[in-house]
DNA sequence: TTGTTTGGTGCTAACGTTAGCATAACTTTA
DNA sequence: TAAAGTTATGCTAACGTTAGCACCAAACAA
């Protein structure tokens, strides 16, 4: 390894004379840093921060801990969170729990260990005591979900809003009966989206709990379970809207292996806006999630506050509002004309 | 900071005895070990990796670089050797270079300045001086595409393979005028891509040009532009193959604003198998890529090949096969009938 | 001349951990 | 009982970098 020391000896100066050089102190001749720096280049030195570290000054590692980073919604943010953290020289470290606590834990520590300047986290369900005894030592920032223990430093979606737009969509155009797929209540944004979802329908009188289907999506058989227990019902649902990415993928796959004819038999709103929805049967109507701008917000945040070198981060919450991407999954329930798409009828001829 | 002098100062002990314990050393008691055991969970004890990489450590950093990770296709990269890193406590590092050469040696300094043991990358078209001379003073693993200045240490997809898979299934089904859309020629991966291409076609005696398109797909028109060029040509192809997984996404999205009927109006071969491409039209044949077990593969090399701490890692080239992926984009070209499509027939009608 | 300032550089200690050697308290062997 | 061996621990230096202080020469003011 080439140091300092190594450049000193070349040039016959001190290893002190060679460091302030390469940092650029007043103190040394602009000549001295000029063959200093030749020097550097020609033996390819590069500063080892292990032992700039040590010294007190702080990492450039930035950690980033995400349940998948398959999940398209987490490669979004790594993007934008790397692109924005490299212009100040950060790094990003990724860690995957698959929403395992002792995983999250592990990592944790791991990244403590390696003196991360601060975390940047989409917590699992529960995270486990030591999880938030080490985060809260340190700079952090929760992503998308939420956990009080945890503080107050969270950038999300508005949950309860994406459910609202997705239902009052179906609302508007007459269906009642409304089938909600969402994740499992113990994840807080599963909780909320479940809970935005209720709301909607309570508001409209159409809420009925045997429509809800709540689960981790990860057993191969959900989407067909979850489908198959809803058409099944005494009175299915003439319309169904999705709470999670991974619920849509799995859902839609099985509405068309089933040959479910769409939207005829049933209307779909999906989660999130993935590159192939656009594909899936008609055109997947789908709640459009500002991943991207929410990653930046949260990164630019987190590089102003970092400037202040604190341990706790102030409080601030961001709430990014989804959006309704309507294609042509959704239409009136057959044998339903309500007042409101009468209405629609009426206006749309009148404007004819 | 907690460290091993304050579990030491507690205890009443050195600060070797400490960090022995720590590192189950056989020469402390095992009484002693309990007991600095105890010290260290009450008072949050992690060890400070900076501080053990002064004396020799080595880090449990990997570094991994690829052009984006929204590409589903180096998230999937990620995940798998993430997976594969952990298990021997290995940390992985993000860093995307957008294939800019600038940025990629900017992440490589960074890499090298941060002590990672190695580093996994997708190199970018073509590597700097500088990049190359400081991957070559340390373990590394060429992934996808190939650079034989960056050393012979290299997992990939057999690219002419793929190419040969997608031309052979048209060509079986009678094609003879047979498109390509397909990355730039100085990517290593988009030379071979188009190299398995041409050889296909010319040894079916169909090759053509004209039929060719090459280029990034970053500019937003892309797929219109490549779309329209091989639709307007005097013999336009009645089959297309793609060539990278970015140019499928964008040209299948030009054949859908352009309502063309998949496949009667054109049969399609798409690369890469993400999870929508089966939504696509009636389902997109295309190249299954054996991404995550290629990334399993290289990252179990790996860890193998740094437990002896090497500088330079032994030559090894791992060539993964990839599969054709057959669903409905892909029939017979309308108005002929081949000798190959009869023989076909004739069989079918021969075992009914 | 002497005293003071200024610019440029060197010396040393410190960061947290680990490895080699030294040391101390026992236990075994002759 | 003395010598040798064993077990458990302490002391010290070192890793590469940086910050505080000391130092020296040259330039300046009195």
């Amino acid at each position: 390894m080439v140091t300092i020391k190594d450049i000193a000896a070349r040039l016959g100066v001190s290893a002190s004379t060679v460091g302030r050089a390469l940092a650029d102190d007043p103190r040394i001749s602009s000549a001295m840093k000029q063959k200093v720096q030749e020097v550097a280049d020609e033996i390819g030195y590069v500063a080892n921060r292990a032992a700039r570290m040590m010294r007190g000054v702080s990492s450039n590692l930035v950690g980033l801990i995400v349940p998948d980073i398959r999940n398209s919604f987490y490669s979004t943010i790594a993007h934008a969170l790397s692109k924005c953290l490299e212009q100040d020289g950060f790094q990003l470290t990724l860690s995957e729990t698959d929403d395992d606590r002792a995983v999250e834990l592990r990592h944790v520590r791991e990244l403590v260990s390696a003196n991360v300047v601060g975390m940047i986290l989409v917590p699992s369900a529960k995270p486990l005591p030591e999880t938030v005894r080490l985060l809260k030592a340190m700079p952090h920032i929760q992503l998308l979900r939420e956990h009080a223990a945890l503080g107050q430093q969270w950038f999300g979606i508005d949950d309860a809003k994406a459910l609202a737009l997705a239902v009052g969509h179906l609302l508007e155009q007459g269906h009642r009966r409304i089938g909600y797929v969402g994740p499992s209540v113990e994840l807080p944004t599963g909780a909320t989206r479940l809970k935005g979802y209720r709301e909607a329908l309570a508001s409209a009188k159409a809420w009925d709990a045997k429509l809800e289907v709540c689960g981790s999506p990860s057993a191969t058989d959900f989407g067909r379970d979850a489908l198959r227990h809803l058409l099944a019902l005494p009175k299915p649902p003439t319309a169904l809207v999705l709470g999670a990415v991974q619920h849509t993928y799995s859902v839609l796959d099985e509405c068309l292996s089933r040959g479910m004819r769409i939207p005829e038999e049933l209307s779909v709103v999906g989660f999130g806006d993935e590159p192939g929805f656009r594909w899936w049967g008609p055109g997947l109507t789908t709640v459009g999630l500002p991943v991207s701008e929410l990653a930046t917000a949260c990164g630019l945040w987190f590089l102003h506050q970092l400037r202040q070198r604190p341990t706790v981060l102030p409080n601030y919450r961001s709430m990014s509002s989804p959006t309704l991407v309507v294609r042509a999954s959704t239409r009136a329930p057959a044998n339903v004309a309500t007042s409101a798409v009468r209405k629609r009828a009426r206006s749309k001829a009148a404007a004819a």
